[in-house]
DNA sequence: TCTGGGGTCCTAGGACCC
DNA sequence: TCTGGGGTCCTAGGACCC
């Protein structure tokens, strides 16, 4: 058996040294870099900073949406809270039942986006081809900045020097593609360094639960359940043929997961949105289209604003409602042509709008999305655009601008200024 | 008990054309 | 008149992520 094993050390270290002899197919060296906590700790610090004399992160305290609209979700938990089993994405209500004294705070966008590009800065010191997976996420591709370094070194030193210059704790998931780098970096927490080489596959990952693996969700777990795979590791050895007619691309995807292959680059370069949207829950249900409109339209404003600021245009128009039974509906279509005009969108949206609301229906939430992009100097002019065009962009040009030096509510539609659900702007500028 | 908001990608079916 | 198959585009909706 240690014989077998040994050959097989061997064998592994031949292919990896006519790799490197090759220069192509070598070895990828891959961070996973994780805030804990991440809307929770930058709160915490924030705070501290602001003279506060507790650490909310040494208390039961969670990140929550707004109750008043409708929004009471847990965003974020601290340790603590995790103690006494409260998961993120349950109402706050049910927060509360579990934990009496429960500290709860609101969202602050500007202050994660600060946080998170002090993050991103940090880590440009080690290499320039960050992926920026989420506002919290990075995955780094240190492939040919190690210099002869060991990449558990350099694991070791971000998360030092991130706790240490910045004040809040991340894991760093060690590995040689990006699956397994994030898959590692989930393991234990706060503010470890895991590794996931492929000879620690069968003990570090194939021992979990399927729920655990990265991109299966709650619709494919019962569905595995059924076909009595319920460990990373029963999945990695089931029959890929039958896995991939059971689940089609998704199957494919999934399975090679599971035997931790994974061959997508870390994606460094910035890249512009492929859908721009917007929703909201109404502060209460509405059953009027006229007031439905006054929505859409504010929705639409802050959609194109942020399109036009992209340079981009928008080929597809979508509007999505849902009702006070959590039924979600959704219509799209295509424009006659690409454009960013405020008008030419919300008037496409409102005859979607019109089209799909069933008269009476209690409305709890509403979304418009543009789709399709394009840059907008891939418009071939048309003999179509006229001068009313012309004109409606120049229109959008002067807000957009008023918008842009004086904040985003410094110029309103004589429409909508006695809209009563406020929607907030996500992007801060 | 009361369930956010912003994305990406995929699938399935219908329309239309050759 | 009725029949087929393949390709492409469009739309509705679902699954998943953070």
């Amino acid at each position: 058996m240690i014989i077998l094993k040994f050959n097989k050390q061997m064998f592994d270290k031949m292919q990896k040294m006519l790799y490197n002899a090759n220069g192509d197919n070598m070895e990828r060296q891959i961070l996973h870099v994780d805030v804990n906590n991440a809307f929770l700790s930058w709160t915490a610090i924030d705070m501290l900073k602001h003279g506060s004399k507790v650490d909310i992160r040494e208390m039961a305290a969670v990140i929550g949406g707004d109750e008043n609209r409708r929004s009471g979700i847990v965003l974020a938990k601290s340790q603590r809270a995790k103690m006494f089993g409260i998961s993120t994405g349950e109402t706050l209500y049910q927060a509360r039942t579990k934990c009496p004294g429960l500290r709860v705070y609101p969202m602050n966008y500007k202050l994660y986006k600060e946080s998170s590009n002090k993050l991103y800065n940090l880590l440009l010191h080690y290499t320039d081809k960050i992926e920026r997976f989420s506002i919290d996420e990075c995955f780094m591709d240190m492939t040919d900045c190690l210099m002869g370094a060991k990449l558990l070194d350099k694991a070791y030193e971000i998360n030092k020097r991130v706790k240490e210059e910045l004040g809040f704790t991340v894991n760093v998931g060690v590995a040689h593609n990006k699956l397994l780098a994030k898959m590692a970096s989930d393991f234990t927490k706060p503010d470890r360094v895991h590794t996931l080489f492929e000879e620690e596959i069968p003990t570090k990952m194939w021992v979990l639960p399927i729920s655990e693996l990265f991109m299966l969700g709650r619709k494919t777990i019962p569905k595995l359940y059924n076909m009595r795979i319920k460990t990373i590791g029963q999945l990695a050895k089931a029959d890929k043929q039958l896995i991939i007619k059971k689940f089609g691309k998704h199957g494919l995807m999934m399975w090679e997961y599971a035997n931790g292959i994974d061959n997508s680059e870390v994606q460094y370069k910035f890249e512009k949105p492929k859908g721009i949207g917007n929703s909201t829950t109404l502060s209460a249900d509405i059953s009027e289209i006229n007031k439905l409109e006054e929505v859409l339209l504010t929705l639409t404003e802050q959609v194109t604003f942020r399109l036009r600021r992209y340079d981009l245009l928008a080929n597809v128009v979508n509007v999505q409602l849902r009702t006070k039974d959590f039924e979600d509906k959704s219509h799209q279509r295509k424009l006659p042509q690409a454009t960013s005009n405020t008008k030419d969108i919300y008037l496409l949206a409102k005859d979607l709008l019109h089209e799909m609301y069933v008269h009476g229906s209690q409305i709890r939430l509403i979304g418009m999305r543009v789709d399709n992009l394009i840059e907008k100097d891939e418009l071939q002019l048309s003999l179509f655009s006229s001068s009313d065009n012309n004109k409606q962009e120049k229109i959008d040009k002067v807000v957009d601008e008023l918008k842009q030096k004086y904040g985003y509510n410094s110029i309103t539609r004589a429409g909508k200024l006695h809209l009563e659900d406020k929607i907030k702007l996500k992007d801060n500028f």
